[in-house]
DNA sequence: ACTTTATGCGTTTTT
DNA sequence: CGCATAAAGT
């Protein structure tokens, strides 16, 4: 038996060798949340508790996956038998598992948000008079999103919105969202929601299925519990409800996801939730430097505290966290790339460093400059693997292999074929009878007679393709040939045409990855499919820390990890506190996500601030530093002042939009080069 | 009637 | 760039 006392500090031995029974633990930044997590895991393994029968929930993927690999370390392979990942993710277990009781087809899909905007689209278009008075789709669906996050009724929300935002009628729109659900039940789809509602659903309503998952969880491991909505608390205590031994870890300095619905309550009020219920605290931190910790305590100074704390900084200072104050985006991409320089002058490799950012176009200039320097970078965009639209249309080519009624999957397929949009999609879509008849290669040619005619060559190429991805089934062939023949028929020729060739090479490059992951997992062809929407880019692109790379993120992305040398662009008002969630009142939120990124540096503090800011129109206004850089107490920071790189224009004032040919398409034209990472 | 192309507009954070 | 809408092309 492993000997705990020496491998962690007395409150995390006690948090992970703990006793039976609801436990919090209050894990500020930096203190061995994860570490305590792990060992707790392997503990109660050692102790000789079934690993099928633990169950530790997460927030993203590759905590689950970190946690696993590192208790596998300690334990073995036993450790893989617990049942862990994300919540969302261990819903959609359960509901293939038993979602029938509840009408659910256990091959059900998972749609991602682009898949939702279509259909919601689809759904105001043919039940609301006048589309165009009607709220934007993104709208429609934040709003059926909150009713379900919070648990609530969708027209009491709508009511809500309707104050705000105009275009929302009641009944109305409560036509709307149940058209949306009919849809999407009509397609055998559940969206990112639809997994915990229902998922909550079956556990509420059907009683036998909740005693079989309630009984068979001995010990329940939350991690990241101060960011869990309403929903995730309930399908939490009712998975713990069985035995009492849930462990909730978090730190409610840590909530930054309350606009997708989190609430920090939920943390706040475990211990009046759970009767009897332990409270530990982790107030040691091994990670950052005294300095930086300095910084991060006069962040949250003024924060209302529920739960009292005392961050203890177990390394000495170091080096004083810095700000400099540039002018404008420009110059402050320069100066990132001096003090990525400077730290690797100092030793540092490129995976060291990490550029932290409130917003994923903030990360636009300094890519620009990283990239152009030639340094290697990771960039985890807005937009993941799997949300690629040309790895949905190959998936969508691979879907219809297994499932031949899966009607999203075909068209979208046959939308790629010239002279095919939506209306002749669906339209040859009911003419073959809602289903793909793969096993005659006549009838599999017959559709392109349903089509517009000049899609009928690519569709016989098309045909073909299918035709021989099945004997690949038969053969037992790796999926990556299904792939592989889909691009030789069809895609690669689709992919020239369409787009230039720079980059038409990425993506067909991603294809290719795609091709190669789906070869060598372990996991069903099915499994695979059914679960690319819960996957995300890390997943896939392994994230090999044998590249040396430098990291560019978002804040939210961040969270959990840690870097030597972190550097913080764009600490300007309205750029970080965001203008938006100031306005909207959540300057706590935004201070909280602040204390985020300072707490993820160990070494090396560096915090950005330009002086101007660059219009899209191609004018400059000044900006004044963010009022977290204000708030900091000069002692803690040493503050540097950069003049401009490029003080012979004159920067003092406004600028018009004609200033410097900054017209709108000479912009764009400006980035075009690079890869953007905008959302879709 | 349906599809493709042109034009103008706008960006928080994500399972 | 992406998305929505309008206009032009089949």
């Amino acid at each position: 038996m492993t000997d705990y006392s020496k491998l962690l500090n007395p409150e995390q031995c006690a948090a992970a060798t703990a006793g039976d029974g609801p436990l919090l633990v209050l894990a500020a930044a930096g203190t061995g949340k994860t570490r305590t997590l792990v060992y707790r895991l392997s503990y109660l393994i050692e102790k000789g508790v079934d690993p099928s029968r633990i169950i530790l929930l997460t927030f993203t993927n590759r905590a689950a996956q970190e946690m696993l690999d590192r208790a596998r370390k300690v334990v073995g392979e036993v450790a893989n038998l617990a049942w862990s990942g994300t919540f969302h993710s261990i819903c959609a277990r359960f509901l293939r598992k038993w979602g029938s009781a509840i009408g659910i087809k256990p091959s059900f899909k998972i749609i991602d948000e682009d898949d939702q905007k279509k259909l919601i689209a689809e759904v105001i278009k043919s039940n609301v008079a006048k589309p165009g008075d009607f709220v934007k789709k993104e709208i429609a669906l934040k709003i059926i999103s909150e009713a379900a996050n919070d648990m609530l009724d969708v027209g009491r929300v709508a009511d809500r919105w309707m104050t705000k935002t105009a275009g929302i009628d009641h009944d109305e729109f409560v036509k709307v969202a149940n058209a949306y659900s009919v849809r999407k039940s009509e397609l055998g789809v559940l969206d990112f929601d639809d997994l915990l509602v229902a998922c909550h659903k079956l556990l509420k309503e059907k009683e036998h299925i909740r005693k079989i998952i309630a009984d068979n969880f001995l010990y329940v491991l939350v991690d990241e519990y101060q960011d869990t909505n309403a929903l995730q608390a309930e399908i939490t205590d009712i998975i713990a409800a069985g035995h009492r031994n849930i462990m909730a870890v978090g730190d409610d300095f840590q909530c930054i996801y309350t606009w997708r619905g989190a609430r920090i309550e939920n943390i706040l009020d475990f211990p009046d939730r759970w009767e009897k219920c332990a409270i530990i605290k982790l107030e040691r931190n091994y990670r950052s430097r005294a300095g930086i910790l300095d910084v991060a305590n006069s962040v949250m100074r003024d924060a209302p505290v529920r739960f009292e704390k005392h961050l203890k900084a177990m390394l000495s200072a170091g080096d004083k966290p810095r700000i400099y104050r540039v002018q404008d985006g420009k110059d402050q991409a320069q100066q990132v790339l001096k003090l990525i320089n400077e730290a690797r002058a100092c030793g540092y490799a490129n995976r060291d460093i990490a550029i932290l950012y409130r917003s994923h176009f903030q990360s636009i200039d300094v890519e620009k400059a990283v990239s152009t320097a030639k340094i290697p970078y990771r960039l985890t965009s807005g937009i993941g693997f799997f949300e690629k639209q040309h790895v949905k249309d190959v998936l969508a080519f691979m879907r219809l292999i297994i499932h031949p009624d899966d009607e999203l999957s075909f068209l979208r397929l046959v939308q790629l074929l010239n002279g095919v949009g939506e209306a002749g999609a669906k339209k040859a879509w009911a003419k073959i009878g809602r289903r793909l008849e793969l096993n005659s290669q006549s009838s599999l040619l017959e559709v392109g007679d349903f089509l517009n005619a000049k899609a009928r060559p690519a569709w016989k190429n098309i045909a073909e393709a299918f035709s021989r991805g099945l004997k690949h089934i038969e053969e037992d062939d790796p999926a990556g040939q299904i792939i592989l023949d889909f691009l030789d028929a069809f895609y690669e020729q689709y992919l020239h045409l369409e787009w230039e060739s720079e980059e038409a090479q990425d993506r067909l490059a991603d294809i290719k990855e795609l091709a190669s992951d789906i070869s060598d997992e372990t996991m069903s062809l099915d499994d695979y499919l059914e679960n690319a929407a819960l996957m995300t880019n890390l997943d896939i692109r392994k994230n090999d820390p044998s590249l040396d790379r430098i990291t560019l993120s978002t804040i939210h992305q961040a969270k959990g990890m840690e870097w030597p040398c972190v550097i913080i662009p764009w600490l300007s008002e309205g750029m970080f506190p965001s203008a938006k969630a100031e306005d909207e009142g959540r300057l706590d939120e935004e201070r909280r996500l602040f204390y985020v990124a300072v707490t993820r540096a160990k070494e090396r503090l560096s915090m950005l601030s330009a002086r101007m800011r660059r219009m899209p129109e191609g004018g400059e206004f000044p900006v004044e530093a963010s009022k977290f850089l204000k708030e900091m107490p000069k002692n803690l920071v040493n503050i540097f002042q950069i003049a401009s790189s490029r003080s012979f224009y004159p920067n003092s004032g406004f600028s018009r939009s004609s200033h410097g040919g900054y017209n709108n398409s000479s912009y764009n034209k400006g980035y075009g080069n690079f890869k953007t990472t905008w959302r879709r």
